[in-house]
DNA sequence: CGCGCTGTTGAAACTTGTCAAAGTTTGTGG
DNA sequence: CCACAAACTTTGACAAGTTTCAACAGCGCG
């Protein structure tokens, strides 16, 4: 090999996405995998994208193709109607996956968004299903998040059909505090990448009633807010607080 | 073959689920299949089950083992949570799989209830995963109705965030018309299998709301409501109802 | 025929939304 | 690097929508 294809190999294998060695092998697909399937899989992953804060990844039309993985950054999905509702039907993080909506239709159903500078990787979805009729705990694997996905709204509905604006907000909280511990980061202190705004859709909120929650919340001291900056004082009395039989 | 076991394998025969000749083939799993194709799936769904109303097809924290198709009859799915509080998560008819919570934990995440006489077709998962590494067409069609699950999930959150009690309830049952519609009977004219209270959850409302605004749309002439025998005298102001301005 | 379950209706209480104003932070261009 | 504009957040007062509580009506079943 001479010089000058090692340099552009050398320079191929860094832009390439690899899930092999990828440190969110944990939370991503390549869970379980083999070093042989490993292999096959970061063949598959085809390539990255970057996107700057408030950049589309897809928007609700547009075709289907790819699924995407969250490799840093933080994103949210809406979905809006012709009257111009919308509702924000998640926040996703490192690791999580985007785009499941567009497959029965072949074509995005809702909006993704990046809330800071993020990257992601694409996975084109014929070659994931190709793939997954390889290797069984791909498919599997596969088969867990969608239906996690499903679980996880169901849990929405739950929230946004039988909880009132507190409880709301305190099991927003709770998961997302869950889900940065699950990622090596405070469960206690961390940056919202989301307005009042953004919080109140996905919660079936205004923003003022978000507000107002946030700051009952510090004033009974089981918060510590600062625009975005949230410190949990008092996990366990908010976990009370969510699960509260109403009055 | 001797005479008994011939009436043995007839009495098989009949009792034995077959997709192939199964009048649902164009809504429920085998759509787009070859006839080789089908005559695998109809070794794949194994059983039947019968349920009268009232009965559970599974609850929430038993191990998953199947998916289910309902050939006859009407579900709903629940989620309870300690406190008591409960969340009705859908209603699923004939043609429509049951289960699909249950893939990501190996156990199910909530309940299935027969809201009348019903039968359904088991599908054993680990079978239907084995068979669609070996038919794309299926593997696909079951991506795409876990998808249309999160889809209408979405469409529920929507729902359940951003619009108030008639809006919800024209939603709701401008979504029952087109689903019966889609199976042959008349969309303008049916009878709910889901007491005031069971749609209440499902709303997001107590009944007597669902009940008040049953009566609003009564006075007005979009529905003449008779107990739970529904028909619906104009349907374009019920959309129009639904996906209406705030004022 | 009466009991129980389901559904309807009214009035009052409560929660959340709306509107408005002011405070705070962030970003941009000079 | 400062100044100013834009975007976001907080807070109050009031309005609207939904729930709660209670009473009663209707239907189906034993």
């Amino acid at each position: 090999m001479s010089t000058r294809d090692a340099t552009a190999r050398l320079a191929f294998e860094v832009v390439k996405t690899a899930c092999s060695n990828c440190n969110l092998r944990e939370l991503c697909l390549p869970i379980g995998l083999e070093a042989d399937e490993l292999k096959k899989l970061d063949e598959l992953v085809s390539t990255r994208r970057r996107l700057k804060r408030g950049d589309y990844l897809y928007r609700a039309g547009q075709g289907f193709e790819s699924i995407y993985a969250v490799r840093s950054g933080f994103f949210k999905t809406d979905v809006l109607i012709e009257d111009g509702r919308d509702q924000v039907t998640g926040f996703q993080m490192t690791g999580e996956l985007l785009g499941l909506d567009g497959i029965s239709s072949e074509m995005h159903t809702c909006n993704a968004i990046a809330l800071e500078d993020s990257e992601v990787c694409a996975i084109p979805f014929s070659h994931l299903e190709g793939l997954s009729r390889q290797i069984h705990t791909l498919q599997h694997h596969f088969h867990q998040v969608m239906s996690r996905e499903i679980v996880r709204d169901h849990g929405v509905m739950m929230l946004l059909g039988t909880m009132r604006a507190e409880e709301r907000l305190a099991a927003f909280l709770l998961n997302l505090s869950q889900r940065f511990k699950a990622r090596g980061y405070s469960p206690a202190e961390f940056n919202l990448r989301m307005s009042r705004d953004e919080i109140g859709s996905y919660l079936g909120l205004k923003l003022e009633t978000v507000s107002r929650a946030f700051s009952r919340f510090q004033d009974e001291g089981l918060l510590s807010v600062h625009q975005r900056k949230i410190r949990i004082l008092n996990t366990s009395r908010l976990k009370q607080l969510m699960s509260h039989q109403r009055l």
